[in-house]
DNA sequence: TCAAGAGACGCTATACTATAGCATGAGCGT
DNA sequence: ACGCTCATGCTATAGTATAGCGTCTCTTGA
């Protein structure tokens, strides 16, 4: 990683920390780890893809420890979990509401990108309130070809 | 099962094989009977409960045996995967575009509906275009508490 | 000072979800 | 008879996730 990408990942396990302290929690040593990976990635990863990058630091590193890392990241806000893929990815914006937001995954080139659409979000709202549904959390992920795949089709 | 309820079910599933027919798709005994698991059921049910209840009436089944009956239910549109819950439901009209509805999910007794909203639908395709993202489909679920639910909340 | 409780982590085991891959047999057109 | 497609049988294995219990550390309050 070069030194502008480095000093960007500090900045955000920074806010991280910070995000974790207004909520009473900590982010201690192994979940700042696990944000890393996650931040570093390239694209969505699995549970399991992460847990062998993070053998490589923390030896002791079993599925539990990684899930139990990534279910507080989610629960904080600070990863999501894209449902259709069993993977994470970060969260773009942690001080958003982390709960109402959509994803669109492309097929092609396997990038997910996050959106907060406020027509969607009142959308959703409004088709519950029809139904006298409660809503508590919305998984809202659009699978099909993103802008740049639908313009450059890779080699086929 | 009560007549009523025999009647309908020989309905539906008489309609399940001329839906399959018109794709150019038979609905064997084998599909039908996954298909007849999955209507006859209360609510949500994984592939390995179905595939329990299967065993009963077949005895060769297997994983693989479950998974190819229900992959094919969903591709023609018969059943739906709940992808938060790993879970399958009757498709409430298996002439609807079924890659387009959205689902409401209970937390308190399990229940899922399914609803196709206009609103919803054209929310989500608006938010794929601004980023010039090509939809094929979606996956939009609801976790929350149904109308009846609450109303009379369950005793806790 | 030292119990008691809460939170984080180590670690084993196991549960749960899903697919690969190859064999067999039925039906169909030539 | 032959080759084809499709459905199913069946073994094995891959992939995803959690239960449960022990230990350590820190805090807090008697």
């Amino acid at each position: 990683m070069n030194t502008a990408n480095h000093r960007s990942m500090e900045r955000r396990l920074q806010a991280a920390a910070e995000t974790c302290e207004r909520h009473g929690a900590q982010l201690t040593e192994l979940r700042r780890m696990v944000l890393s990976l996650v931040l570093e990635a390239d694209g969505p990863l699995t549970a399991y893809q992460l847990l062998d990058r993070l053998k490589e630091r923390r030896k002791s590193a079993v599925p539990p420890t990684i899930y139990r890392g990534l279910d507080f990241l989610v629960k904080h806000g600070l990863i999501h979990k894209i449902e259709r893929l069993n993977a994470f990815i970060p969260c773009a914006d942690a001080e958003h509401d982390h709960h109402d937001v959509q994803f669109l995954i492309c097929q092609s080139c396997g990038t997910v990108a996050e959106i907060e659409d406020r027509m969607v979000r009142r959308a959703l709202a409004g088709a519950a309130a029809r139904q006298g549904f409660q809503p508590q959390n919305a998984v809202v992920e659009l699978n099909g070809t993103c802008a740049l795949c639908a313009a450059h089709p890779p080699v086929a």
